[in-house]
Order: structure tokens, then C-alpha cells, then sequence
DNA sequence: CTATGTGAAGTTCTTCACAGCT
DNA sequence: AGCTGTGAAGAACTTCACATAG
């Protein structure tokens, strides 16, 4: 059940540190057990999990020894068990309450998105600045008006924010989340937010994402003539440009 | 397997080799570059451009360094040129066809997302399977079927693909586009995807990002009784869990 | 004197390769 | 035998701190 070294009863608090890069990892391998788990598997080898997840085995399983030893030497990992392990590490097992603000083209795909609610991120309030939009029902939630952030958050509880305002709105709505007591924040506005250090901030950004592509297009097509050599690039190797 | 770069021996190519991390924030450095110039600086510190970027200056100054000479010691960078010049390296002169695979809800919102006609990154091509969609236009754009993948994209000169599709179609449709000689894909569906070497893929994965977040904030409530003390991490930093 | 560009040091992440458990 | 868990080596990335150009 627990690590033999740990003494979770007293004020001897035991840490674990987990790399920031392995967390985003164990995300992945918790959906594909998931899969595994529908396909009616019981275990699982490293190499099996690595392959269907797009890593190496050596990294797989360094990562899952960051949370102690589950594997079964000479035969892999229960799937079950393993799952139930990541559940419990990612914190899905109290689920999170999350706040979306900005419900306009973008947001209202969010909101209407399966992965949140179905797999324990229920999106529990909303927010805008729309007069057309607030006071309306989504998905069964009304929402309402941005100034309202600092009352609702805190009362439904909400841990998580998503940002899916306009570029020159995010920064006051990131400030107001903050302000709530909402310190992990999605967001999806092309802007870099500034926030206090104990606030956790992930982005998802659609146009840096192309932007990265469009060098690589760019790397293949001066580097490549018509005598087409190897891309220089594996998994997340680096990258070429001619000048 | 790989060559990594071939004999420099009588062909004089001179090659900058661009870090993958650094190219991520060269985008974002080009935005913030795009907004300093609109408020009529002529001139950036790194110490200023860094800030506003949400880097520290000694890392944006390496980045730049990639690229060659481009700022003035005892000055700064001039805005305008840097920025054209990040233009010039991310292959945003010659702008980049984007097809868009699922035009669902998710699909329908990246189709209207101003970010990418608006800034070098036109949708030219639209596919889904949903006979209610194939035929409409959307954004002015006609939506095709996907089995019109493998003649349509070569046609329109489509060199970046983005998939919004349901998990279950993703590799499917990834491998199709694959085929129509698409090597640069964002994937928006939940899976990993299985490509050939020379293919990229960059992968936004919301319910990863939210396990990530919830992570952090299962640390913080089992790390940080009634006196909180400071949130171990930094912009990159690792993170905390308790047992 | 100011702010860049960069060797060198430091940190984090990845990969290797093999000891050790089942 | 087969496969995990891990120390050690390696690669990538970040930060420091300062020589150097303007």
C-alpha cells in the first residue's frame, strides 16, 4: 500500500518529487491503461505501455519508479492497480471543480467538451462579459458575469481556471482568479500572463504551436533540395535552419 | 540510422542548429515584439522583452544568440528588424496552407479562431465524415469529405494538418495525411499518434494539461497545512507530492 | 557606462546497461 | 528465463557572470 520508508501517521512528512517533465508523462500513460484496461488486459509490459504511449521503455519506467515500485519484475505492471496508483498521484481522486471564463467561439467548444467533465473536471462555473451570453445556460451551467468571479469561486470551490478570453482581457481575468484564490490556470489566450509565484500557469498556444511547425516546414524545405537528405529531428530532437 | 548531419566536407552550407525549446519561445518573443511595436518602441532591452515574454533576460539573450548578431551592446534590440527577422526564421515570409480534419465542436472553433488567417496561418482545406457538415461551407471554406484528403491537400499545397477529429478516427486520419505528404501536424485528439520519423507532431492535450494542474493542487493541499509555506516551484520546477 | 553575447557552471531530463527480483 | 528498477553516463537546457562592443 504505501512505500515501506514512509511515515504518513506523524509529522515526519516523507516527500516524493516527481519531475514536472514525468507528471505531463503520467497523464498519457494513465489514458492508454484505460484503453489497455477496456481491452481487457491484465498487465502490462514496460515496453508494451512505452510503445502505445510514444516513449522509450527506460523512460517509462524511470517514471513510474518516481512513484514507488508497482511493477512485477518478470512480468510488468497490473494495469488495474497501476491505474488506480496515477489516479491517485495526478489527484483524481477528489475531483476538481473548474471555472471556465470566456465562453465566445473557443470557450464554448471547452465547455461542450467531453474530456472534462467525463473524466473528472467537471466545469462548474462560467463566466463572460457578454450581456448576451450572461444569464444564459450551457451545458446546464449559467453563466455569469466576469465581476463575479470573486464570489463564486470561492463558493463552489473552484482549484482550476481556464482562460479563454480575448488577448487584452486575460491578464485582469488571471488577476481576479488569483484574487479568488484560484492558483492553477489554463490558458488559451495568446498572452503571457504575470502571476504570483505560489500560482501554477499552463498555456495553450495555438499559434506558438504553428509557429513551431511552420519552422520545421521551413527547416525542410531550404535544407531539403531536390536531393532530399534525413530530417535531422527524432522525437524531440533539435532542429535546423540554413542561412 | 540517422546521418546526423552530413560531411561538411566541400558543400560550404552554413547550419545554425536552433534548440527545440528555443524555437517555442521565439514565437512567443515575435508577439510580444508585434505588441511593443504597435506601442511605438523603436528599441527593446533584453532585460524588458524578456519580462514582458516571461523569461529571464540571460535566456532570451542565448535565444537570440541562435540567430546570429541582431542587437546593439549599450542598447538593445531594434524592434522592427527582430522581429522581422524572427519572421524570417520561423517560415512566416512564405505563409504556410492549413488543413483542418473534424469539425466538431472543438474543430468549429479552431476554424474561427482569428489567430490563424489573421496572422500567416489561412485554413485552406476542411474534412469531415458527418454527411450533415460535407458540403456546407464554414468561414467560406467548403468542407470535404475525408476520404478527399489524398487528393485535396497536394492540390491546395497543404503543409500543416490539424487534427480535432474524436480519438478514435485521429491515427486513421493522421496516417491519411501522412500519405498526402502532410509532415507537420498539431493533434487535438486524445491519442498519441504513430508517424514515421520524418513526420512532426505537436500534440494539444487539454485533459493532460488539467491532470497536470490537478496535480499541483493535490500537492498544495497535502503539503501546505494552516501555514503555507512557499510553493515549491520555479517557472520550470519540480514538483511536490506527499505520502 | 550600458547592455549584449558567450564560455563555463549548474540543473534537469534522457538513455544506457545491468544487477536483482520473480 | 524475463522484466523491472536504478546507478551512472550523456544530452539538453538554464543560469551565471563577465569580457567586450558600442
Amino acid at each position: 500500500m504505501l512505500p515501506p520508508q514512509a511515515d504518513p501517521g506523524d509529522s515526519e512528512k516523507v516527500v516524493k518529487v516527481i519531475p514536472e517533465a514525468t507528471v505531463a508523462r503520467l497523464a498519457v500513460y494513465l489514458r492508454v491503461l484505460g484503453q489497455l484496461a477496456d481491452g481487457g488486459a491484465e498487465t502490462v509490459s514496460s515496453e508494451e505501455l512505452a510503445a502505445v504511449s510514444g516513449v522509450n521503455s527506460a523512460k517509462l519506467r524511470k517514471d513510474l519508479s518516481h512513484l514507488g515500485t508497482y511493477g512485477i519484475r518478470g512480468v510488468g505492471y497490473d494495469v488495474a492497480s497501476l491505474q488506480h496508483e496515477l489516479e491517485k498521484v495526478l489527484g483524481l481522486d477528489h475531483p476538481q471543480a473548474v471555472a471556465l471564463v470566456g465562453v465566445g467561439n473557443l470557450g464554448h467548444a471547452l465547455a461542450g467538451y467531453g474530456g472534462f467533465g467525463g473524466r473528472g473536471f467537471p466545469v462548474t462555473a462560467m463566466f463572460d462579459v457578454d450581456p448576451d451570453l450572461v444569464g444564459t445556460p450551457i451545458n446546464g451551467i449559467e453563466v455569469r458575469h466576469v465581476r463575479d468571479i470573486p464570489a463564486v469561486c470561492p463558493a463552489v470551490g473552484v482549484t482550476i481556471g481556464m482562460i479563454a478570453t480575448p488577448a487584452q482581457a486575460a491578464q485582469q481575468v488571471c488577476d481576479q482568479l488569483v484574487a479568488a484564490g484560484v492558483h492553477s490556470i489554463l490558458n488559451f489566450a495568446p498572452t503571457v500572463l504575470q502571476v504570483p509565484a505560489e500560482v501554477e500557469v499552463r498555456k495553450v498556444d495555438l499559434a506558438v504551436e504553428l509557429q513551431v511547425l511552420a519552422f520545421h516546414v521551413a527547416g525542410r524545405i531550404n535544407e531539403g533540395g531536390p536531393t532530399s537528405p534525413q530530417v535531422v529531428h527524432g522525437r524531440n530532437g533539435s532542429a535546423v535552419a540554413t542561412s
